[in-house]
DNA sequence: GTATGTTTATCTACTACTAGATAGATACAC
DNA sequence: GTGTATCTATCTAGTAGTAGATAAACATAC
């Protein structure tokens, strides 16, 4: 059979970023991709040569969508705490599709045993949204509504660990409402007092 | 050859937990244990049948272990804030070896994977975790040495969650200071105000 | 009629796991 | 204490199946 038009790599990238949130990089392998899109391995490895190649394209795929969210994030609402809401729902809509858990975050668990571009695509990943959680916070805390006994980026690091763990927790433990716990005690704690 | 007395079972364990905190259950083989160790692969099944009965033997020591380590916190100071700090330096100590992850938080993040009774060992050591957490921060929260305004269930999760994500994050990002960012401001916005 | 994307067929290396044998230690009957 | 049997821990050799990857043939679109 020959042409198929654009059912190919977009197509294949979701199948393989489905397998990747839920099984991790040593979890899958072409095949489980190729039985899903329908196509063979042999067709994967054109579209993507090597399985550090799918990891690259996948990893920055998702960089790349998590930061325009995060732009949206920062058009919508000038509220400090709403941004970290909405920030918090982009965890929990993710772990909320069939309980899988942030690219990113279980590529880090792997870290070991990554290609060395893929590695550096995670930690570009964690280094992104510090750096823009550190900049919501620290407008909140300069407005007033966050406290800001803890440095910002310190209190920036604190909510993407506890996101990224509770992720892990609650699907381990087959109970989402542990994400929510985590989520809200985390956010609830940064309101100003005093 | 023979016996050689005390080098099995407990170095085969322990050569795997380094390469099952670093790499992942399924980032290493039994090829893998075999050449730390210095047998062979077929030696490994005679001690461990299966790849699932290793895990679970890796799983249930590292939970007793932890269990153990729990207690003796317990035991040596009745003050809630120093008992946390003693908790936290556990996954420190942990990240400090090579850079490993806690055996469970990476399992954790695998879990879609893993033979039923491996999950089963996971499971248990989060609650464990959240059990003894919550004893602590609810004591704590009692004699007014902690914050009182989250449920000492909802701040034990977040602590479990901000520690495992944080060791994941800072091995990813290769700064181990993000893990001691993490831990001193989930700890410090425990402290009793107001 | 060349680009593109797919196929079949194949490769090497590795996976977990098993079969059968062996050397040395241990237990115990006499 | 010798002889016989059992146990422990390892070995060599092999299984069937999967991993990522490649080459060459073939189909379709333009």
């Amino acid at each position: 059979m020959g042409k198929k038009i654009g059912i190919t790599p977009d197509t294949i990238l979701d199948v393989a970023q489905g397998l990747l949130q839920t099984r991790g990089y040593n979890g899958f392998s072409y095949r489980d991709i190729a039985g899903a899109v329908g196509i063979r391995t042999a067709s994967l490895h054109y579209h993507f040569p090597s399985k550090a190649d799918l990891g690259v394209a996948l990893a920055a795929r998702y960089r790349l969508r998590f930061n325009e969210a995060l732009e949206d994030i920062t058009g919508q609402t000038d509220d400090a705490r709403r941004r970290l809401e909405r920030y918090a729902d982009l965890f929990r809509k993710t772990l909320g599709v069939d309980g899988r858990l942030c690219l990113c975050g279980m590529l880090g668990a792997e870290i070991a045993t990554l290609p060395d571009p893929v590695m550096a695509e995670v930690n570009g990943f964690f280094r992104d949204n510090e750096a823009w959680l550190t900049d919501i916070i620290s407008a909140g805390q300069n407005d007033g509504t966050l406290r800001s006994d803890t440095p910002a980026v310190d209190q920036a690091r604190l909510v993407l660990a506890a996101l990224e763990g509770a992720m892990i927790v609650a699907r381990a433990t087959g109970d989402g409402g542990r994400f929510d716990a985590v989520a809200g005690a985390v956010l609830s704690q940064m309101k100003a007092r005093i």
